[in-house]
DNA sequence: CCGGGTGGTCGAATCGATTCGATGGTGTGG
DNA sequence: CCACACCATCGAATCGATTCGACCACCCGG
C-alpha cells in the first residue's frame, strides 16, 4: 500500500470531526452543515487528500463498478474485426454512462484466462464471435456473475453444459438466419444456382480449407451454425464450404483462391462476415475476375469498408453499435437484480455493387 | 451485495477450523496440515463457494490487480488504427502475464472521464496518441497513482502542468523525429524539392485543412511536433501542411484531395500515420494520378494493409507491440515502486512501392 | 525425564470506507 | 414557558479477506 496516503479518518481527525461526519462531507448522503463540509474539504485539499478509496468503497458496497468483456482471441486479432470494436464502443458508451469501466480479457482457444476466474466484476459481457464459450460462461456462473452471452449458442440456459440453474444469463443476438436466408433468396432470383460459402470458424481448432467432413457435414453445419442455417432455408446446398481460422482479409483472401481455383467455380460466393467477404473480392481481383460480373460477392455485417472502393460490398447489415449498447444496459439491469429478456435484434439487407445475375 | 453468497467465515464455520485457518488453505501462504486444507476445500465445495472475494482481498493488500488504459477517443476510432491494437496487444499480453488486468477508458477531447478520477487502479498508462494530456496525468498523479506516459510531450515530469513534483511516471517513446528525418532525407536524395505534410490532429480542436496560422506557424509546428521536427532536421520546408482531425483513412483521402487539387502540387507527400498515408493514395488513385510515378507518399508506423495491394508503403516502421510490451512492464515496475528510466525505441525505414524519383 | 524447537491452529487487529441507530442541541409552535 | 421535532454529529458495527503474534501439543535429542 501506498504508505503515508491519508485516510479518511486523517481527514476526520485533521477536520476535528468524526470518520462518519468526514465521509458525509464526501458522499452527500445524509444531512450535513455546510461550514462542516467546507472545514471537512479544507482538510482534505490540505492533506491532499484525493477523495475516498475506491477499494474500501467498493468491499462495504459490495461492487467494483466494473464489467468484463471477453473477446475470443487475442485482442489483436479480434480487434482487427471492425465488428468487435464497434460492438466495444457501443459497450463502452452504455456503461461509461452508468460510471461503470470495461476490463478487458481475451479468452484464446476455450482456455478461461485467470482474470474470468479471479478478478472482481459485477457483471461479464461475452462476445466470442461465433466460438463455443461453456466452460467460460460456467466459471462465470459458478462465481455468481451474472453474465451477458452474445451471439451465443441457442441452448445457453442450464443444460448439461455444466452452468448451474440458478445462472443470472442475458442473451443478446442477431437475426442472422434470417439475414442470410434473404440474401440467398436474392442471390437465386438474380439467376444463381451454384453457391460457395465461406465460413467463420467452427470450433476452437482454427483450420483453413474445405470443411473437414470427418467433423461436421455440411447438412450438420448448416443445421447448428445458425448464421448459415439461413443459407438453407433458402434452399441452397452450397457447392464448396470453406472453414477459415478468423473473420480477418488474408483468411478470405485465401478462401477465395480455394474456391476460385476450382474447375468451373460457382458464380455466388457468401461470406460470414464483411472481411471475408473483401478478401475473396482481393482474391477475385488478382486472378484477374471481374465482381460482379464474374462471380459474385456478399458479406455479412455491414461495417465500413473504404479502402474496397469502387465496389461497394452486398450484405447483411447489422446493429453493432446498438447490439453493443443493449448487452450494456443488459448488464447493468443485471446488477440491478433485474430479470432480463433475451433480444434478437433485426438486420437489413444491404444492396452493393458486388452482387449480380450471374455472367453465361 | 449478493446476500446469502457464502463467505470465508462460512467456510470455515463448515469445517470446523478458524477463519485465518480457512484463508490458509487457499492462498497457501503458511504453514497447514493437509488433511485440514482438504477438509477445508470439500467444505467449500459443498458450499459452492468460489474462492475468496477479490474484493476483501484487494481492500487487504491495497492492490486492484487492474491497470488502466486510457485512449484519446471514442474507442470506435481509437481502434480503427491498427497503432492502437497492436499497442494494446502488446500491453495485454505484459500485464496478462503479471496477472493484472487492463481498465479501458477513452478520454474524448481533452477531458477527464470519471473513471480516471474514480476507479481503483494500481497504475495507468496514457495512450493519446499525440494530444496533450496535461490535465489527465495531473489527476492520475494528485490519486497517487504511477503512470506510463506512450510518446508524451517532452516536458512531462513536473513542470508548470499541474503535475505535482513526487509523481512517479515513466515515458515510453518512439525515436519518431530520426525516423521522419531519415526518410525525408532519402526522399530529398530522390531527387523531391517540394514536399506536402499531411499531419495528426495538433489540438483538441480536430479540423481538417491547412495549418490554421493564427494557431501554429509552419516554423512552430516543426519545432513544437517531435514526429516532424524531423522534417525541419532534413531541411526542408514544405509547401502545404494539412491538419487532419484524427489518423483515419478518410481523413487521409479529404487531405490528399486538398493537397492534390492545387495548381503544381508538391511531388511528395509525407502523412504522419499509414492509414493517412493510405487515404492520400486512395486521392491520388480517385484523381487519375499514379503511385510513385506522379506523385510520392510516405506514411509512418508500419501496419499491414494488406487491401492497399499491389501498393507496399514506403512508411517507417515503429515496434508497436513492443511498445506495449515495454509500457506493460513498465508499470508493474512502477506499482512493484521501482524507478522506471525513460525508453525511446528505435525505427526502421521500410522501402515500398510508393516512393520514387519525382517525374518531370 | 525434561527442555527446546517446531509445525499447526487460532484470535485479534487491520485494510478504508459506509451506514444505522443513538445522542445532544437548537429552534419553533402551542 | 414547555415540549416536541428535527437537524447535525458521533460511535460502533460491517463488508471479506490477510497476517502477525501467541499458543498448544508433540516430537526429538540430550
Amino acid at each position: 500500500m501506498n504508505p503515508g496516503r491519508p485516510t479518511l479518518a486523517d481527514v476526520a481527525n485533521a477536520a476535528g470531526v468524526s470518520v462518519s461526519t468526514a465521509s458525509l462531507a464526501f458522499s452527500g448522503a445524509g444531512p450535513i452543515a455546510g461550514t462542516t463540509r467546507d472545514r471537512v474539504l479544507a482538510a482534505a485539499a490540505e492533506l491532499a487528500y484525493s477523495g475516498p478509496n475506491p477499494l474500501g468503497q467498493q468491499l462495504r458496497s459490495g461492487r467494483s463498478g466494473i464489467v468484463g468483456a471477453i473477446f475470443g482471441d487475442q485482442l489483436r486479432r479480434s480487434f482487427r474485426d471492425p465488428v468487435s470494436i464497434q460492438m466495444l464502443d457501443g459497450l463502452a458508451q452504455a456503461l461509461g454512462a452508468h460510471g461503470v469501466g470495461i476490463l478487458l480479457m481475451a479468452a484464446e482457444a476455450g482456455e478461461v484466462p485467470p482474470l474470468v476466474s479471479r478478478a472482481a466484476m459485477d457483471a461479464a459481457v461475452v462476445v466470442l464471435c461465433h466460438e463455443p464459450a461453456d466452460t467460460l460462461i460456467a466459471t462465470l456462473a459458478r462465481r455468481g456473475i451474472p453474465t451477458v452471452v452474445l451471439e451465443g449458442a441457442l441452448g445457453t440456459a442450464g443444460e448439461e453444459t455444466g452452468i448451474p440453474a440458478g445462472a443470472r444469463i442475458a442473451n443478446v443476438r442477431i437475426d442472422d438466419r434470417h439475414g442470410t436466408e434473404r440474401l440467398v433468396r436474392e442471390l437465386r432470383a438474380l439467376g444463381h444456382e451454384r453457391f460457395g460459402v465461406v465460413a467463420l470458424p467452427l470450433g476452437h481448432d482454427r483450420r483453413l480449407g474445405e470443411l473437414d467432413p470427418a467433423r461436421h457435414s455440411v447438412a450438420g453445419f448448416l443445421a447448428t451454425r445458425s448464421r448459415l442455417a439461413g443459407v438453407a432455408d433458402a434452399g441452397v446446398v452450397p457447392e464448396v464450404v470453406i472453414e477459415t481460422p478468423g473473420s480477418l482479409i488474408e483468411h478470405g483472401r485465401s478462401a477465395g483462391h480455394q474456391i476460385l481455383s476450382r474447375p468451373n467455380p460457382p458464380t455466388a460466393i457468401v461470406a460470414q462476415s464483411d472481411l471475408l467477404a473483401a478478401g475473396v473480392i482481393l482474391a477475385a481481383r488478382e486472378r484477374g475476375l471481374r465482381v460482379p460480373d464474374d462471380v459474385s460477392i456478399a458479406g455479412f455485417d455491414g461495417v465500413d469498408l473504404p479502402w474496397l472502393a469502387p465496389d461497394v460490398l452486398t450484405t447483411v447489415r447489422q446493429p453493432l453499435a446498438e447490439k453493443g449498447r443493449l448487452s450494456g444496459e443488459a448488464a447493468i439491469s443485471l446488477i440491478a437484480g433485474e430479470m432480463v429478456p433475451d433480444v434478437i435484434l433485426p438486420v437489413t439487407l444491404q444492396h452493393g455493387t458486388t452482387t449480380a445475375p450471374p455472367h453465361r
